[in-house]
RNA sequence: GUCCCUGUAGCUCAGUGGAUAGAGCGGCUGCCUUCUAAGCAGCGGGUCGUCGGUUCGAAUCCGACCAGGGAUGCCA
């Protein structure tokens, strides 16, 4: 159900016959959009639409509603349709129409709120962080709005599919190898030196020692650069299962896990590269191939293939992109970066063009940065200085629903700043406690129905009259706008926001009305009510990717 | 220098053309004989970075400026 179309079709009506009367004239219709009032007072939906046409035909605002209004049709769910300075349509759901809506959530399940915005297929590509090393909590926070978008789109009717790139080929794994090897040597008590442009953090280190513990030193026994290179290959496949292991505890699961090298092997690559050959897109300059991209927008040329004659990051990205929309065929593909990719977002799109894909398909969200803090003092997150604080570490002190919760919390582009000390001091007080205690509470109310025996199968929904009851049934009724909001602006950060709203509405409502009572069929409408209330919790916390728990 | 993001309550942040600008945390008052007090009810707290413009109406749109972060590699 979304009343705003039909609301907007009966005002576009009701204004052809005020037109029609003459009482207005020729003026051409502005977009009629329907809002949420801010009060409760003020309905359920409102327009300003006459407020719009004021300016054009030089009436009053409130005459022009009044007109509006007097000859719009009634509507069977709408109870009152009623006209506020300075010149507001207000529309009321019928109280038959939010009871009814109880049986319809309980009957729909955790299917209730989904909506048909879209059936296309979208690709979401997030984190894909390099194997060479852990992920931090930059790549957190893109997991968790990836993940969560995705769960989104699905409930709006997209075909959703998810993707890990994993870079597994390029001049990072040459580094990262050397730098293992030099750290297997140093543990091993061998003189060695971590090459300059190499990984120094400690977890090299510790991943040394742990391939020491497990094969010894079976990669000094063989010649050094085959050394370097099988135990550069072990140590990648170690921190790419560290990698899955840490995203599994998020909660978050990809469709796909795409390798860089794959692109080489199959010879896609190669093709990708003489299509823009072809396209006369490239120039040979020294010693280097080249991207010209200033002549589609962008302000400088790109290297695609260095003078060493080994490919770029951009050049297989490029190849990447075309195997999604050409192969694939995916109808959008949104890609979720950190802002430090923002140079790479302008030649992406460029790139679309030269390779004849449309790029509006190709969506690129950019997150900001997440500055982590211990109280006063900043953590950096840099991979190659050494100290970071990993993801890992912080679903260990905070738990993957509070961290899911927070990051969530927060519109993608606004730099967030992550206090450790306080999201542990606070953790008991978080909001995302709040939501889940909302959830177990009316678990606790259905299993102390299920005690006494209580069949409220049969529970008579229209007996729910008073304020606290409607209110919560209108939070729940609005998921499925919540949803086509997140959907169609790609920002879950609605999502938190509205469960909060429905958790303090259903608190509310335990308050102030008692489900299980002596009061027989009341006991079983109110039950209806909060085995309702619990899906539309449960449905929203499955979409943040958090536990909805019974007991807390 | 150029480009992108941000600037709203003590703190962390929602709100991006409409009605009296909101939430969480922190502070202060009350509320547990009844299904979970990880809760409820209330109080206090604002030059919406600054200045100008557009509009019946601006936190929201436009311009300039100020401040913070990021990008500007033959790194990814």
């Amino acid at each position: 159900m979304i009343f705003k179309k039909q609301l907007a079709e009966a005002l576009e009506q009701s204004l052809a016959r005020v037109k029609e009367q003459g009482i207005m004239g020729q003026a051409n219709l502005p977009e009629v959009a329907i809002e949420k009032p801010a009060r409760p007072g003020h309905g359920d939906y409102a327009s300003s639409l006459p407020l719009k046409l004021a300016r054009l035909t030089g009436l009053k605002p409130m005459d022009v509603a009044n007109a509006i209004v007097k000859n719009i049709a009634p509507m069977k769910d709408i109870e009152k349709i009623s006209v506020a300075a300075p010149g507001f349509i207000n529309f009321t759901l019928s109280k038959d129409w939010l009871t009814s809506e109880v049986d319809v959530i309980c009957k729909a399940g955790e299917s209730y709120g989904n909506i048909k915005l879209d059936d296309r297929a979208v690709q979401i590509e997030f984190v894909s962080g390099n194997p060479t090393g852990p992920l931090h909590v930059g790549h957190g926070r893109g997991a968790v709005l990836g993940s969560t978008l995705a769960h989104v789109l699905r409930a709006a009717g997209y075909k959703v599919s998810t993707e890990y790139y994993i870079n597994d080929a390029g001049s990072q794994l040459e580094a990262f190898h050397r730098s293992l090897f030099a750290r297997y040597q140093q543990a091993l008590g061998k003189e060695a030196e971590v090459p300059a442009n190499g990984y120094k953090g400690n977890y090299v280190l510790a991943l040394a020692k742990e391939i020491i513990g497990a094969h010894g030193d079976k990669y000094l026994q063989m010649p050094q650069e085959e050394g370097i290179i099988e135990i550069g290959k072990l140590g990648i496949q170690m921190e790419m299962d560290q990698i899955k292991q840490d995203l599994k505890t998020l909660g978050v699961n990809f469709d796909e896990w795409f390798s860089e090298q794959s692109l080489f092997r199959s010879g896609q690559f190669d093709q990708t590269m003489q299509r823009l050959r072809d396209g006369g897109f490239i120039a040979e300059r020294e010693n280097a191939t080249w991207f010209i991209s200033s002549t589609l927008g962008d302000d400088r040329d790109n290297v695609l293939i260095r003078s060493d004659g080994t490919p770029t990051y951009f050049a297989s990205d490029i190849a990447y992109h075309y195997n999604k929309f050409v192969d694939r065929k995916f109808d959008n593909v949104i890609d979720i970066w950190g802002a430090d990719h923002q140079g790479h977002v302008l030649r992406m799109k460029v790139v679309m063009n030269a390779l004849g894909i449309n790029p509006d398909k190709l969506e690129i969200m950019i997150c900001q940065l997440v500055t982590l803090r211990r109280g006063k003092e900043l953590v950096k997150i840099s991979k190659r200085s050494g100290d970071i604080i990993t993801l890992r570490e912080l679903l260990d002190e905070v738990g993957p629903d509070a961290c899911r919760f927070v990051f969530l919390s927060r519109s993608a582009d606004s730099q967030m700043d992550f206090d450790l000390e306080l999201a542990i001091k606070q953790s008991a007080d978080n909001p995302v406690y709040y939501v889940q205690y909302a959830h177990a509470r009316i678990s606790s109310i259905l299993r102390n129905a299920e005690e006494k025996g209580i069949d409220f199968s049969q529970g008579d929904v229209s007996l729910l009259t008073s304020e606290p009851e409607l209110t919560l049934v209108r939070s729940m009724a609005r998921i499925s706008e919540v949803i086509e909001t997140v959907a169609m602006s790609r920002q879950p950060h609605h999502l938190p926001f509205y469960a909060q709203d429905l958790a303090t509405v259903f608190h509310s409502f335990y308050k102030q009305c008692r489900v299980v009572s002596d009061d027989d069929s009341k006991s079983k409408a109110r039950l209806k009510l909060v085995q309702a209330a619990r899906l539309v919790l449960a449905k929203t916390l499955h979409l943040m990717g958090m536990a909805a728990p019974d007991k807390m």
